[in-house]
DNA sequence: TCGCGTAACCTACTTCCGGTAAGTTACCGA
DNA sequence: TCGGTAACTTACCGGAAGTAGGTTACGCGA
């Protein structure tokens, strides 16, 4: 009556690759579902059909954990925005693709990454850098297309404009997971479009254009 | 030896006002040094000249402390920035003050805002929802601002702007603690400059200006 | 096909911290 | 001076992060 089922039908041994890979899959969907606090390592590893000591194994802390995920998407991010703007030559074509590949890749990782943007925080410094360190990936993308087709901005203000550009972009992905019927392509077409004139064709004429004075 | 002082020297009774005040200083404090989930309560208790259950009598919990917190430099930011405002007359001249506001009071909090913009996260959905209460504070005087000096701006480009410039100056403000040398004018001048023109100055031309076609 | 080394895995614990129940002290007004 | 109440405390609970040490099963050579 008892056991007629051995219950052990999903907890089967892997190798350690195959093991880390579930582990993380499993890792981002419960994270972007309940938000890091909310998260206990002995869900993921129940999730895994595993005990909570191996997570400690293979990722070393919850932090560590999250850490990776975030490492794992970073990757996939650059790749994914690179190739995107490859085959673009205006200025305003890469920024476009550029941007459509970033909202689009959001929406694949909606939750998880909903919840990097929304709480970084919780956790270490650790986890922080890890973020802050997708961050740069990206910063060095951009800042590398606007030394290319603005050679004659300031430094400063280049790097000023990338974190515009970073910051922008991450508030308009929050803004789309709130918005949903706001297509990553319209939220891309905000982005060209301020980037390309800002406010000046809705502002009353007070200087006309070239660069701002002063 | 031991006790020559009676060791009852801050220990002192507080009115209900005073001591929520105090709590409230020494909350700001602490999360600012050392991130939301690095603080524990028993440190701020303790800090305070008074054990835990005070804490719980006055905030009910952990994020209830950081909402009070969050909810207390809600309403100076709002007043600081509307204040600023006041005095200006061009769209460039309201928008340069209230982002030189925005900047210096992120100098004066700076320690804790940086938490809140690094790791808004950590806890429940109330800090979330309070953060984001501060942000549509802020976002409804930008918005308001636009749709005066823009009102041929269609009206889903104001909310995408508005979130771009809110989601910008955020960033903005977190680059700043990285690089202290910035000043608030500094900064306020990048984020005026490209709002008004956005990157066209130094663009090759592809269309002049006009509003964005397509 | 038998054994044996090792990599994958588990049970059972400690510690730390958010949160709480119930009791104690000191101020204030009559 | 004395009682009521507001401010405050000690001593605890539960849950989740993290760990020590032991166990199981798979691969592989003889």
């Amino acid at each position: 009556m008892s056991d007629a089922t051995p219950r052990r039908p999903a907890r089967r041994r892997m190798s350690r690759a195959e093991r880390e890979r579930q582990m993380l899959d499993v890792a981002e969907d419960v994270f972007g579902e309940r938000g890091y606090q909310a998260t206990s390592m002995d869900e993921i590893a129940e999730r895994c059909g595993v005990s909570k000591p191996m997570l400690y194994e293979y990722f070393g802390s919850k932090d560590g954990l999250l850490v990776a995920c975030v490492g794992r998407s970073k990757a996939e991010l650059l790749d994914v925005t690179q190739k995107a703007m490859a085959g673009a030559t205006t200025p305003e074509d890469i920024l476009s693709r550029g941007m459509v590949a970033y909202f689009e890749f959001m929406d694949a990782h909606s939750k998880s990454f909903a919840m990097l943007l929304r709480e970084p925080m919780a956790a270490s410094a650790e986890t922080i850098e890890a973020v802050e360190s997708t961050r740069r990936q990206q910063s060095t993308l951009i800042a590398g297309v606007l030394a290319m087709f603005a050679p004659s901005a300031p430094a400063g203000a280049v790097e000023a404009y990338t974190e515009i550009i970073i910051g922008a972009s991450e508030r308009l992905a929050q803004w789309r997971t709130r918005r949903p019927e706001v297509s990553a392509q319209e939220a891309a077409r905000h982005m060209t479009d301020f980037c390309r004139h800002g406010l000046s064709p809705y502002l009353p004429d007070a200087g006309e254009a070239g660069p701002a004075p002063r």
